[in-house]
RNA sequence: GGGGACGUGGCGGAAUUUGGCAGACGCGCAUGGCUUAGGACCAUGUGCCUUCAACGGCGUGCGGGUUCGAUUCCCGCCGUCCCCA
């Protein structure tokens, strides 16, 4: 047969029978049951768990073998190790295949869920599959209703009206984080989000910005920090009340630099801002309304854009402006957002750039109220761009002549002290919007009564369950909202008939505390069993992509500590260590795409390499951080590796005398190696460092067919070596280790074997090369004792042919020695 | 426009734990062995240049700086990617 070639060494290893033997037998012993266990330190490991999209991909397989081999590291190394998987398993991709397919978003779920479960097995990853959890289980979404109610009750839910991103080919609200790119598309389906007025519910993630952005006592990596920080984006200022001339009306606005308020010359409003039409003179209202239709036909990004000529329009009214009471125009423009700050802006043209283009198009004044120390005097008729610098203030009334530095002080106490305006923070952050016009998803148990207004629903109602008998109509309206009884009900207060919310909750939140869930996932009486959750919280390693950074990973960090007020959670954060793993890409070096067909199946390569091949070179072919392209042909040389494995430990006949004949000195070397390798993959498992694992493993079999050759084999070092060299494969190769530890007599199981020891006495060596350099380059080398004192090791390397010869005659400037490394001489 | 990450042989990547012999390990390539055969296996070599060679010169994107010594630290460019506007 053409495909005879496919067991990966020749019959004696036979990866598909084997890996599926093993298990078989670990699933039989329950090998990877986590279970308390009070007199062991325990280690909560957790890989992001997958959406059961049908069928799982190398990206899976990146993010949980290596994830695995660390925590069978985790476990071999004495700790009590729990390694979970689930499934986040609602969403909108279900309903998309209902309506393609015309079949159920369960029916699609679960089938999808069943084909990964065994993608899943074939990894041979320690996961204790009792401890399951999935979303859209009645058992689990019970409990996600039941948390929703909470923050409910604990006013960290609410509802608004509030112009939301509407994707109009999902048919649903977005959060801001899931729109994407220059034209906001949806990050689904990349329809172009649009705007839309709708009542939602939200939770109150913006009472914890200042939290969410410090990461004490967390080992996160700087990347994810620096993205959540800039995501909550506090800035601090002063809030500043400008009033209109006539009417009276209030006008709040937000500056970073309210040192410059007597350069404000005009004012801004967006144009969805709610008090254009009444502040408007008649004359303008045509034209204002216009430009409205026109500023909402655009895209916050084009609006906002600097390259973009600047437009707007003069609304005939004018502000006061409160620190000298000038009359200044006010205008609408679409470059100020409603979604920033509070819609309104003042205009300092002379130190604001969008402000100077604006005021240059419209010939408003531009009038000069900082003067940096380093700058020519600045004349606000002739300047060509604006001057953002910070520097005295001039022309500023009582203030003129308040040096740069003290500047923005001050002029926060004089508005405190006249009352129009005080010190302020604004973020970026926004509060989570939640509601999904969607039918697959967890209901929000919220019911609205005509007379009380919205009730959580009663707990003991728990869980409110999603109607089987739906359909989709080409309108694409949510099916709650077409099902002829669901959403009636009666009003929790006094009874009488009302309606259920027939919007569902973003899948966010159901993966917002899977963590918590897999801890106990049969738990009826609570989302968690305490004891479990007093055990193993919180999460030691957490691993996954860095893309969720501003999404999964703030709002579980958010739940977290919203959790903690209320008592139901304890400590600060949910997750201790966070690694992130790259992005595998195609071999052309381009992200995986089915268009490009660049795509890496890993069913194929398991079956034509086995899982422990695919492990192995996942972890070996970049860092892991980082990702890289796909190598098929590099495949190759892990199967070389481990083809070598498997010979050097069963091949005994030939040249491999089992009666050791070599030296001393080799038997020390060998020795030597084994403990210098146990020792640097002990370090670079800690430090989830996967790719030297691998070459540290590979350099070590290659010393070992060096010693086997020198006739090793049979020594107490060659079978010390062999021991070892299993015991740091085995998380690595879990199936290959447990096979060739059987045969060589290893006691069952290898995953229950502890770490090895490193003898430092191995380590240690009394002679060393160092080099020799002048001035900096190399010379020389020569070896010396390793306890030689600085003197002697100069006085050899002076005596160096090679390095008299580069000195010439006159004596060193000065020599360096680095004990053990190098010796620089400097030339006189 | 702002913020961040990265840039090392033909390729993926080591050396970023403490600034101390750049190129570990693997792919590819080359030579030899074994073999009826090799796309298997074993061994050796492989940064570039100097027509061969090293005990020579150059060399970690480019230019500068600090240092006895810089892939590693600092400054300025260029390029790639990511995030934000």
């Amino acid at each position: 047969m053409k495909h005879r070639r496919k067991t990966m060494f020749n019959d004696e290893y036979n990866h598909g029978e084997i890996e599926k033997k093993w298990q078989n037998k670990w699933d039989a012993d329950e090998l990877y049951r986590s279970v308390i266990d009070e007199k062991k330190e325990k280690h909560y490991a957790l890989t992001m768990l997958p959406y059961p999209s049908g069928d799982l991909h190398i990206g899976h397989w990146y993010a949980m073998t290596p994830s695995d081999s660390r925590a069978r590291y985790k476990r071999m190394k004495g700790f009590n190790v729990l390694f979970p998987i689930g499934f986040d398993s609602f969403g909108l991709p279900a309903e998309g295949a209902a309506i393609k397919n015309n079949i159920h978003p369960k029916t699609w779920t679960y089938a999808n869920i069943d084909r990964m479960r065994g993608q899943l097995r074939s990894m041979g990853a320690m996961f204790d599959w009792k401890r399951e959890a999935v979303s859209s289980d009645e058992s689990y979404y019970k409990w996600t209703e039941w948390f929703f109610i909470q923050l409910y009750k604990n006013g960290l839910a609410y509802r608004k009206m509030s112009p939301v991103d509407w994707c109009p080919s999902c048919n649903t609200t977005l959060a801001r984080e899931q729109v994407w790119g220059d034209d906001r598309h949806c990050e689904r389906c990349d329809t172009p989000v649009i705007k839309k007025e709708l009542d939602q519910w939200f939770f109150r993630t913006t009472k914890y910005a200042d939290e969410l952005k410090t990461f004490e006592g967390i080992d996160w990596p700087q990347t994810v920090k620096t993205l959540q920080t800039n995501w909550v984006g506090k800035s601090e200022g002063a809030s500043v009340v400008f009033t209109t001339e006539l009417g009276g009306h209030d006008m709040e606005v937000f500056t970073t630099r309210p040192d410059t308020l007597w350069g404000a010359t005009f004012m801004v409003l967006s144009p969805e801002h709610s008090l254009v039409d009444e502040i408007s003179s008649d004359d303008k209202k045509e034209e204002i309304e216009a430009y409205k239709a026109e500023a909402a036909r655009q895209s916050d990004i084009e609006r906002e854009s600097t390259t973009k000529e600047k437009t707007g329009v003069f609304t005939g009214a004018y502000a006061i402006n409160p620190v000298n009471d000038e009359k200044i125009p006010i205008w609408i423009a679409d470059y100020v957002l409603m979604s920033y700050g509070t819609g309104a802006i003042m205009a300092v043209p002379a130190h604001d750039q969008r402000d100077f283009e604006f005021a240059r198009k419209f010939d408003l004044e531009v009038r000069v109220v900082v003067q940096p120390d380093d700058m020519d005097e600045l004349d606000g008729a002739t300047m060509e761009e604006s001057v953002p610098a910070k520097g005295a203030l001039v022309n500023s009334g009582a203030l003129t002549g308040t040096p740069g530095d003290q500047s923005v002080s001050a002029a926060i106490k004089f508005i405190a002290e006249k009352g129009t305006g005080k010190k302020a923070v604004n973020y970026k952050l926004r509060d989570w919007l939640i509601s999904r016009q969607r039918y697959w998803g967890s209901p929000i148990p919220m019911i609205n009564c005509k007379k009380c207004g919205w009730n959580p629903v009663p707990e003991e109602q728990l869980p409110i369950t999603l109607p089987e008998d739906v359909e989709w109509l080409p309108t694409g309206e949510s099916p709650l909202k077409l099902h002829p009884t669901w959403k009636h009900t009666e009003c929790p207060e006094c009874g009488t008939e009302a309606i259920r919310e027939t919007d569902t909750m973003d899948t966010f939140m159901c993966s917002s505390w899977y963590h918590l869930r897999y801890l106990s996932p049969d738990y009826h009486d609570a989302p968690f069993d305490q004891k479990e959750y007093d055990y193993w919280m919180p999460v030691d390693t957490y691993t996954g992509g860095i893309e969720h950074a501003t999404m999964h990973l703030m709002y579980t960090r958010f739940f977290h500590k919203a959790l903690r007020d209320m008592g139901v959670t304890e400590g600060h954060e949910p997750m201790t260590q966070l690694r992130n793993q790259g992005m595998v890409l195609g071999e052309d070096h381009d992200k995986m795409s089915k268009s490009k067909g660049n795509v890496v199946a890993p069913d194929a390569l398991v079956e034509k390499y086995g899982a422990d091949v695919v492990r192995a070179y996942l972890m070996f072919f970049a860092r892991w951080d980082m990702g890289g392209p796909w190598n098929s042909q590099g495949i190759e040389g892990t199967v070389r590796w481990m083809k070598r494995v498997w010979t050097i430990f069963t091949d005994t006949t030939a040249e491999t005398n089992v009666t050791p004949t070599c030296s001393n000195d080799t038997k020390l070397a060998l020795r030597r190696k084994l403990h210098l390798t146990l020792k640097s993959i002990t370090y670079d498992f800690e430090n989830v460092g996967f790719n030297t694992i691998i070459s540290s493993l590979m350099e070590l079999m290659n010393e070992m067919y060096k010693a086997r050759r020198e006739g090793a084999v049979g020594s107490e070092e060659w079978n010390e070596a062999s021991k070892i060299y299993l015991l740091m494969l085995a998380p690595v190769a879990p199936h290959f280790a447990e096979e060739l530890w059987e045969r060589m007599g290893g006691e069952y199981s290898i995953h229950t074997q502890s770490w090895p020891e490193v003898d430092e006495r191995a380590i240690v060596v009394d002679e060393v090369e160092i080099a020799v350099q002048v001035n900096g380059k190399v010379r020389d080398k020569i070896t010396v004792a390793v306890d030689i004192d600085d003197e002697k090791v100069s006085a050899i390397a002076l005596a160096s042919e090679n390095v008299q010869k580069y000195l010439g005659d006159k004596p060193p400037r000065k020599v360096i020695v680095i004990k053990g490394r190098v010796v620089n001489i400097v030339k006189g």
